[in-house]
DNA sequence: CGTCTTTGACCGGCGC
DNA sequence: GCGCCGGTCAAAGACG
């Protein structure tokens, strides 16, 4: 999983290294295996891929519980949360790092406890409270304010969490209780949305990004193709909370944990995922031109 | 040239 | 009333 947190480009990733070989390609080692019985060393190599394919399989399998797991959670949340009921991890608790704590308390409580209660929870890179807070005028009219946190490279400077949103920044200003800046953002994509975002690196992990949003967008989620990140060859589907993106460390599984709409453990999840991995593989050179080395390799005589 | 980001200035709320 | 501080504005610069 660390290496997910490495990647920092989304709550929940997956990182595939394309040089581990394929079921195909490991099946594939075994029959040439098989039929070159009098190639010892290839007989060798083949158990060697297939030692590695096991290992992959199970850390493929451990992961696949890891993504459940957090869908799970992520489902239960949202329950909770659809009984108006704040969630406990947002009540208000003092602070260590909290120098103002003789007013604004609310901003920095809001943002200064969340990662460390929860990341070990889940052990994963997502997070997110919410916190339906009366307006100062005293309505009944509650802002939902919701906050998620996001495993990023603690080198990596600017303060973006993708969430699938256009977001407009218009303000950075350093906090009190946080030596790190705070940027603060419009919704771009609707100009009369009311959602505002504050993004602010964690002050007890700098590797950690803490997202608040204040209210609720008054417009449809916008299409993922416009975030889809340069480089990426794989297909995005609208409903599957999903995208595979491939860079120069190879392909990313990233699972937009954010949106509602995601069946992580069903069928057709399932069905959208395998599509989305096999069309981002065989559409990646480096990928198939390893599979061909791989294939050449093996091949005698050639 | 239009859009977006940066950043210093300004405003308003809150505690003393 | 004053000062502190978070939040916002808006001009200037960067960028494609």
């Amino acid at each position: 999983m660390d290496s997910a947190r490495r990647d920092g480009c989304s709550p929940v990733c997956l990182d595939l290294s394309v040089g581990l070989p394929s079921a195909r390609g490991t099946s594939l080692a075994r029959d040439m295996g098989s039929g070159g019985a009098a190639n010892p060393m290839a007989n060798e190599e083949a158990k060697i891929l297939e030692a590695k394919f096991t290992q992959v399989s199970e850390e493929n399998r451990r992961l696949t519980e890891m993504i459940a797991y957090l869908y799970a959670s992520q489902i239960a949340r949202q329950s909770f949360e659809g009984e108006g009921s704040p969630s406990p991890r947002a009540a208000p608790a003092a602070s260590p790092t909290s120098l103002a704590g003789k007013k604004r308390g609310r901003e920095s409580m809001e943002t200064s406890n969340s990662w460390d209660a929860n990341s070990n929870k889940t052990g994963g890179t997502v997070d997110a409270d919410h916190v339906e807070s009366p307006p100062s005028d005293g309505s009944c009219q509650r802002i939902k304010v919701k906050r998620i946190c996001t495993r990023i490279d603690p080198s990596d400077t600017n303060l973006v969490v993708k969430d699938g949103y256009q977001w407009r920044k218009y303000g950075q200003k350093v906090t009190r209780d946080n030596p790190s800046p705070r940027a603060y953002f419009r919704c771009a994509f609707a100009p009369s949305c009311p959602v505002k975002k504050k993004v602010q690196r964690s002050a007890e992990d700098s590797s950690v990004l803490v997202a608040t949003y204040e209210g609720e967008h008054n417009h449809p989620h916008p299409t993922h193709a416009n975030e889809l990140p340069a480089g990426c060859t794989a297909t995005r589907s609208g409903s599957v909370p999903c995208s595979i993106s491939i860079n120069s460390s190879g392909p990313t599984i990233t699972l937009d944990l954010t949106k509602n709409g995601g069946v992580v453990a069903s069928p057709e999840f399932r069905t959208a995922l395998v599509e989305q991995m096999a069309s981002a593989l065989t559409s990646d050179p480096k990928f198939t031109g390893a599979l061909a080395a791989a294939i050449l390799q093996k091949l005698p005589d050639y």
